[in-house]
DNA sequence: AAATCTTTATAATTTTTTTAAAAAGATTTG
DNA sequence: CAAATCTTTTTAAAAAAATTATAAAGATTT
């Protein structure tokens, strides 16, 4: 029996489909990859002798004979290796097909403009591959999320992380870490993982604002991530929208960034305190085992007043760029994601202020702004869901 | 021989492959519409005998033997409506499926506002349908571009253009004319317009800018218009960018369309006229039977100082807004049209100058700058291409 | 508990695509 | 300049997939 290009397809097609969903019926499966039922029951068939596919159990009763439910098999040996990179920190897990973790987050502290950031990634990979027991052959390959400008065609990172030989990013991973490679841009992947399991699901057009060391955007257009024709849409944080004049990294002036970064808060914060300011912040910087931007985060959770004005004044920033934003996507919703995102509820007033003072009314009503509830592990499940998007399973 | 629901479609589709392309190869009808060859043949053949469809003749050599191309049929007697408005002045034309004009364009001078508009527009399009001499049951329907923020589904208009007695302003055209109506916002339909028919044929990612009494956007985004989940998308005009405190018409101070509408350049022009400066503007505006803006927009064809001045002023402003829709949508090109477009080669300048101040260079390359060739048509063109996609022909 | 209703699962039919073969016509070469 | 080659279109036969119809399963109602 062999298996045609298209069937290949429709093999991927229906385990991505239950990658993101879980447990489907027959008929769901079928409306979903928009094939008919007969196709789908013989090649669901065809995947549960392969042990990719278990049978669940019964859906709920919706009146008639209640459906079989489908699952991917946690029992099946095919691993997904899920990478997340920021400035400082890259983070790595192995799931399952289930998506259950097989091996726990492991940190390194990478620091992505390091000369040999490359090579110490490819080896923290490969030996914690090692050190969970797994073999290559049981891996479907290693997804990875990072800052920067990412070219996900070319698997290039033009902003960091470029190897000491000037080779390619992506192949020269696939290469040392002897798997399929795939990067992409943090904001895009986090993105992507509230579409796919956060709080867009199912929407056909959000914003997700990746709030952490800069403000990142991911679009969902269309119900699929938009990219732009090179790959750079939703390069939120530099348009021309600041008031003050302070010198970007772009090399711009009054771009958002500048006032809505993590570190301008935590260099604001520690402003605040050096000119007498009373704050826990100034206890918590102390512990200097957690990086400072946590501790202002920990703050604002406290619910510290120097912290929450400050993140208030940023927020309301981010918010006037919210404002442009709908009015030119008129989004269905706007997720407030990324690392900040747990300062959530601190952000909300200032942000919907701004909308509020900056946006068409009608405009503005039309678009809800909801907090993610993923935060940490989105790009992590994002960057597994890189893999499965592009595995073959034969 | 019944035709099947599927068969309609595709007939249709076909159909409206060579209204956008006008002469296609069975290759290339099976290429656009992603159906088989054997099937594309059949349903042509069909097409042919009801006359829908007719032989154009040999394409150009490829090195092989040459294919054979099909036109849509000019001799069909069916015909499609296209009304152009404007907040003073409504055009219509009569296409035939060619793309032929079997009556040339007629004028109406109606201020959308007033309130018997939609009244007196049903009557004009009435009038000029028995002016040509034509049955109701040769026309496919009627497409109509206005201002303001239409609602597509509804067939409503939220700003102007509500009927009398408080009913659906599609349905009450409709109803009035007995044919089918579809309605549209202008800019949505300019950029159809140019994606169908311009200088964005085949790309994937556009923004087209209408210049005229206001600033108006249509966003090519996949290669498809998109709309936003509310139909509100590319609300340019009213981003908060304006360095000035004037009030907008949304009520709202600092928007775009304060600095760049014709009617603010208008004024401008007056102003300077009044002040003392020299222009031909000064005879030019005389002249009663031409409308202002048209008079300004000559002015600046014919390089009055005075005029390009002002012009520039506003290119700017709109190439400050273009920098932030660059960052945000990574677009292929932004495609200047509207009625302000004519005036094409002095805006660029300064357009292109606030792109370099206020864009990221790696970004801004990326994307280029063009004029549109349509210009006046494109309104009309799209409007007629909203019947296209919306009939069935049977 | 029987009847009804809803939904899933399987089978038969039709449609469509894929693959293969033939035909048409341009280009190359002796 | 004509035969051979090559490219592409067109038609025909085989395979795949989608529809449609039917049957089976099981919940809900009466």
């Amino acid at each position: 029996m062999t298996v045609t290009a298209k069937g290949q397809q429709l093999r991927a097609d229906i385990i991505k489909q239950l990658y993101y969903r879980k447990a489907l019926s027959l008929t769901e499966i079928s409306k979903r990859t928009k094939k008919s039922l007969p196709l789908i029951t013989t090649t669901v068939n065809m995947l549960i002798k392969e042990q990719y596919i278990i049978e669940q159990g019964l859906a709920p009763s919706t009146g008639g004979r209640r459906a079989q439910t489908f699952l991917l098999n946690p029992k099946k040996e095919k691993y997904v290796v899920a990478v997340a990179m920021d400035q400082l920190t890259t983070r790595m897990v192995i799931y399952n097909l289930a998506q259950e973790i097989v091996m726990p987050v492991k940190n390194l502290d990478l620091d992505i403009q390091d000369q040999d950031a490359v090579a110490k990634l490819s080896q923290f990979i490969n030996r914690q591959i090692e050190v969970a027991g797994l073999a290559k052959n049981q891996i479907l390959g290693v997804g990875i999320g990072m800052p920067g400008f990412v070219n996900i065609t070319e698997g290039i990172n033009y902003s960091c992380l470029k190897p000491a030989d000037g080779s390619n990013l992506r192949q020269y991973l696939a290469q040392a870490l002897g798997l399929p490679v795939h990067i992409d841009n943090d904001s895009s992947l986090i993105a992507l993982a509230e579409l796919n399991f956060g709080v867009a699901r199912d929407k056909k057009d959000v914003l997700v604002v990746n709030i952490g060391w800069g403000t990142g955007l991911g679009m969902i257009v269309n119900g699929g991530l938009y990219r732009g024709s090179s790959g750079y849409a939703g390069e939120f944080s530099h348009i021309p929208l600041s008031k003050t004049s302070n010198l970007c990294s772009c090399g711009k002036v009054g771009c958002l960034e500048v006032d809505t970064s993590l570190l301008v808060m935590v260099a604001n914060a520690e402003k605040a305190l050096a000119e007498g300011s009373v704050s826990i912040m100034s206890e918590l910087f102390k512990d200097e085992q957690k990086h400072k931007a946590d501790h202002f985060l920990d703050a604002v959770v406290k619910r510290d007043p120097l912290a929450i004005a400050i993140l208030s004044d940023a927020a309301f920033q981010i918010g006037k760029g919210l404002a442009t934003l709908i009015h030119i996507m008129n989004p269905e919703s706007i997720v407030l994601s990324g690392r900040g995102a747990k300062a959530g509820k601190m952000l909300l007033p200032a942000i919907e202020q701004a909308i509020n003072e900056f946006c068409i009314p009608r405009i503005a009503e039309k678009t809800t702004i909801v907090l993610s509830k993923l935060i940490e592990d989105a790009e992590l499940m994002a960057s597994a869901s890189l893999v499965i998007a592009h595995s073959l399973f034969n």
